[in-house]
Formats: structure tokens, sequence, C-alpha cells
DNA sequence: GAATCAAATGTAAGCGCTTACAGTGACGCA
DNA sequence: TGCGTCACTGTAAGCGCTTACATTTGATTC
């Protein structure tokens, strides 16, 4: 019949109840202050109407969104689903909304995001590493936007991160790796350009040959973006080489995947041909056969906290104080000793 | 200094543009209006103020967002990744921005982010499966909300849907195994109540029986969410049965997957001693070891076309007609026939 | 030089909500 | 009876933007 129904307002909601407005927008969000009487007559129009708060409206009147913004390089692999899922959880928990966009590793397409997301009164942000335009974290300051930076941590800057030493952790699978006997070591890098987390880790396998009194400077490098192909290119242009490497050190589980297959692809067995290790310890690390030794990252932790510490900077409770997880190795069947 | 620097507004602009808000505002949305003269000072001022729109404000006064809201299960693992990859570039290219949110399988929580979407503006949804309550499709239709369904289709249903017959796909899934002479099947399917799709897979097994004159009732069936550790976990305990499977079919490939895993930990080899099948034809069903056999579903095809479709549907020039795709057999390594 | 008209601009009314401030009435107490 | 309290409730001023409508401007025509 009325297919002129509009869509219910406050004032529909007041007028149905036979209250004001302030009384309607008071019982949903404060409830405590408003009488039974008026709050079940309420809630009986917002039923009956199926009324929605408007959101831009609430959040223009309100400045306050109780909605948190997260911007991450991808969401094609797994990197950071999971630390992204106990995020938003931990979020959902204390009342916020979280907001996802992803920017495929490119800086402009991140700039851009920041932008949507604090159009959209995101409260607070987080952002994966440290590594952006300086502008950007001006921008962020002058707006008053609480940020926290996550999957990353250095010591020596001041901004609020919570995350791990990309670089240490790194190392200590290197010195692993090293210990075990092999020397003739290439690696599969991430690129490196503006993600520092890319390039702590390929300094943490070169900082592992400096300790062993090797020249990190002879280690075949290949740099290329996470993807499983990528990977497996890399790995098959790394065994051309004619002092064929014993170990192929990957910048993450992505690329080793794609790395293990190529290898079965060209016939060669993992670990007896080839050692192969990754980083991230994802899902896909255990699916591979054999199993992929890698560096585990705590993700789940690290949304966690990640969330308590964003809703305490933008509740003004907390200082913004940075966090270092650790990281742990996971030695597995990828990665054998030379005897 | 100026420590109580306060965010931009278009007044501002105006105001250090020397012309009117009017102008500012058409300029930043419909430029061909104002004069060259005028859109120089006002991109000047907006460059010097760093300005950016409010969001909630523009929505609120346009009543239109160009947002496109999806909603789908899950973002733990890859299903719909790809697909929703390619329905975000789509909108990106035609000006829409997409804003995601995921269920965990649970319809309460459908409800609600289907009311969170549109409470943001979102001038479209984009939902998975035909599976919900009528409510929530009259609450769609009471707002106007232009919505498409993705992932299924039925014919015969007349809500706007892009997808595939699930039910066929896997019906010629499991005629080939049985004409490979498979009479021992047994099956792990996703949750059936409330998932149109798992329901139609299942149904496509047991037709696959009857097409061949077999019994349909007595395949042991387990259902499960779909995850990893869950298809191995039903994996082990259909291999239990006194009649052991010579094939286990999968409601997807991520359960294969699992049931791979827990075959090879349980000494069984892939196929010689248990065939095993998937769905989807993600990333991971080429990364197993055999590579696994399973039903292509075109993911980027249907993301592409949705968007298109969806925002046919709400710039009003669309009839939001249904279009059917089509899947395709993948025959890999971890399914051979018996002899 | 006046009349005409299109293009560019300005004015101001909302969009749907929150909240400061100002009542209102019931109650207890002197 | 008068008055202060207290617990609610109502009034109305914005929040930052778009856009219908009114106005100005300046080129064009007769």
């Amino acid at each position: 019949m009325s297919s002129d129904q509009q869509i219910p307002t406050l004032d529909d909601v007041a007028k149905v109840a036979g209250v004001s407005t302030a009384t309607v927008s008071r019982c949903l969000n404060t409830s405590e202050m408003v009488s039974e009487k008026s709050r079940v007559k309420v809630m009986q129009a917002v039923e009956l109407l199926g009324y929605t708060p408007n959101f831009g409206a609430r959040a223009m009147a309100a400045k306050r969104t109780f909605t948190i913004g997260a911007i991450i390089p991808t969401m094609e692999n797994a990197i950071f689903a999971r630390g992204l899922q106990a995020f938003q959880e931990a979020l959902h928990e204390k009342g916020y909304t979280l907001l996802v966009s992803s920017t495929a590793y490119r800086p402009d397409v991140e700039a851009e995001q920041i932008k949507s997301l604090i159009a959209r009164g995101a409260d607070g942000l987080l952002l994966i590493g440290y590594a952006r335009d300086q502008a950007i974290y001006d921008y962020l300051d002058r707006r008053r936007i609480p940020t926290l930076l996550a999957w990353s941590f250095h010591a020596e800057n001041a901004q609020p991160a919570i995350g791990f030493d990309n670089r240490a952790s790194m190392h200590a699978l290197a010195t692993t790796v090293l210990d075990m006997g092999h020397r003739d070591v290439a690696v599969i890098s991430g690129i490196v350009a503006g993600n520092d987390r890319a390039e702590g880790r390929l300094q943490g396998i070169k900082d592992g040959f400096v300790t062993h009194g090797l020249d990190p400077e002879q280690i075949p490098v290949i740099e290329t973006p996470y993807e499983i192909e990528n990977g497996a290119n890399a790995f098959e242009q790394l065994m051309q080489n004619p002092k064929r490497p014993t170990v192929v050190m990957c910048g993450n589980d992505v690329l080793a995947v794609g790395a293990m297959q190529r290898a079965h692809e060209m016939g060669l067995r993992v670990p007896e041909d080839v050692s192969v290790t990754g980083f991230d310890d994802i899902e896909l690390a255990r699916i591979v056969t054999p199993q992929l030794t890698t560096v585990h990252v705590p993700h789940r932790e690290m949304g966690r906290r990640a969330a308590d510490a964003l809703i305490k900077m933008v509740e003004k409770e907390g200082t913004g104080a940075s966090i270092q997880l650790q990281s742990s190795l996971r030695l597995r069947g990828s990665l054998r000793a030379l005897t």
C-alpha cells in the first residue's frame, strides 16, 4: 500500500512514544537516566517502527563514534587475519566497532584510507609498522587521532606501538640455521622499501652472519611481494645459482610455502636437498609437508592487547606506551642440520 | 603552539577561499559547475588547511554515501577473500567504498551487522546465500536497501542473487567419484542449518547416489564448522567406521585439507589408501600434497559482476536480475579411480 | 543603451541526532 | 503552608554538510 513509507527517525519514535526526542535519545544511550515507564514506551515504539539510529547524525552530534579503524597491507593472505580477528573481538567486548581496509602495500592507498577512516569518524587507528611519511603522522597529530602501530617494535621510536622485534627474531632463526652448519644461505625477502618488518627481517639474517664472522654481503637476496607464486619463482631463480644454497630463508611463510612448492615441482626434496624457513607461523606452516620451520608470532595476543591499548588511548586513560612482545622459534621438518 | 587547533570545516575553507560554503561544496562534488578561478582558490584553501570532508555530515545532507556493505560468514579462511577482493576492486573503480564485516556464521550477528551497516548509510548490501529470517528481508525492503545475494543461486528464488548452483556442482563431482568406482563414500559437511550452500552441497552428493541407483541414506555424514582442525577430527572419526570409506568428500577445501593432514598423521596415504575431495578451489587446494580434487568456483568473476550488478541496483538502472555462474571440476591427485 | 539570458554564486533550510539548560511535579520537612 | 530537593523531562541550539531557490554578473543581442 503506502509505498511512500519513510525511514523512521528519532522524532517518529518520540511522537509514537509520546515523549520528547531528548528522552528517546537518553533512553537509547544513557538509559539509567530515564524512568521505567518512559523506557518501556520508547522501546515499544522503537520496536514497532523498526527504528535504527542514523550513525552519521549521531557521530556528528556526539563527536564520538565508538569506531576504531584498522588499515592493513593485505587481506589476501592470512598474515594479518588472526591478529585482526582477536583485535576485533576485544574491541567488540568493549562496545567498539572495527572498520578494516587494506592497501595492497601501497603508501598512497594507505594515506587515502587513513583519510577515509577519519572522515568516517574513527576514534582511533591501528596501523601496521612504522614506515610512512612524516606528513601522515603530522596529520594524525593535528587531528588528534590516537594511533597505535602494530606488528613491529623499535624501542628507539616514540610512536606508540605494539609488536615484536622483527630483526632480533630473524637473527635468532639465522643463528640456529648457521649453528646447524649451513653456510650457503639464500634469502627470499619481501619488498623492503616502505616495509620496516621486511627490512628488519632481512637485517636479522645479516646480523646472524656477522655474529658468525661471515660476510653478509655475499648472501643472494631476492626481493618480491608476499605471494606464493613469487616465492616459487624466486626459489627457482636462486637454485640456478652455480653455488646452490643448502637453505633458503624466506621473509614470511607465504614465500616459504611457494618455495617448497616449486622445490617439489623441480624434484627437489625438502629438507634433504634444500632446507626452507619462513616467518609468522600462520596456519599454512603446518599444512605443508614437511611442516615449515618458522618464527612464531603471538598474533592473537598482539591483537587483543592492541585493542586494550588503543581503547585506553582513545579514552584518555592511557599514556600510549609501547609494548614489546616476544616471538619464538618453531623448528619443524623443513630445516635440517648439515652433518 | 596553538594546542586548541580545530578540525577545519567547510566554513573554514569557504572563509579562507573567500567564497560561500555552497561554492566550496560544489567545487568538491560537481566541480564542473564552478569557475576556474574559484576552483583554484578553493583547492588552495583545502590544501592549506588540510581539510577532509566529514563523512557523516555529507551522508546526512546528501542521502548518499557511495558506500556498499558486505557481510560474510568469516574472514578467517580464504573462502571469501578472493571474491571479495575482486568485488572491492570493481567498486573502487566506480567510486564506491566497501565496508566489510563478518558474522562467524551466526545469524544473530548477521542481523546486527546488517543494521550497523545500514546505520552507517550503506547504499547497498552484499550478503552471502539465501538462508536468513524473512524479517530481515522485510526490514531491508522497508528501508529500500538494494541487496544482492552471492555465492549461491536458486532459479526459483526471486531475491536478486549472483552465484552458482552448489547442489548441481557437487552432484557433478559426486558423479565423477562414483564413476571411478567408489562406493564407500563418507562425507564431512559444513553445518547445514542456516547455510544453503552447505545444504546444497550435501544434497548434491545424495543426488549423485540416487542417480547411480544407490541409497543416499547410508552415507556416513559428519557436520562440522569449516575449520582445518574440525576436518581432521571428522576424518579420524569416519575412518573408525568398520566399513572404511575409500573416499571422503568434504564440504569445502578447508575441511578437505584438514582431512588430508590427519590422514598423513595416521599414516594413511592419499590417494592410495583413501581419496579426498574438496570444494571452492582456494589457493590451499594446490599447496597440499597431493593436490586436492575440488570444484572450482569463479570467485573473481563473481566478485566483479556482483559489484556491477549491485551498483546498477543502487543507481536504479538495474532490475536486480539474478545471474548464474558456472563452476567446474578440478581433478587432481587426491582422488584416484578404483580399478 | 536597454533587454535578455546563461553561468556562477550566495542564502538559508534542513538532514537526524545529542546535550546544556531550563523547567516540572512529587515529596519531605520545618 | 511554604520551600528546598530530587528525579525526570522538555526545549532548542547546534554538529558539518548539500542543494533548492534567489540573486548577481557579464556577455550577447537588437
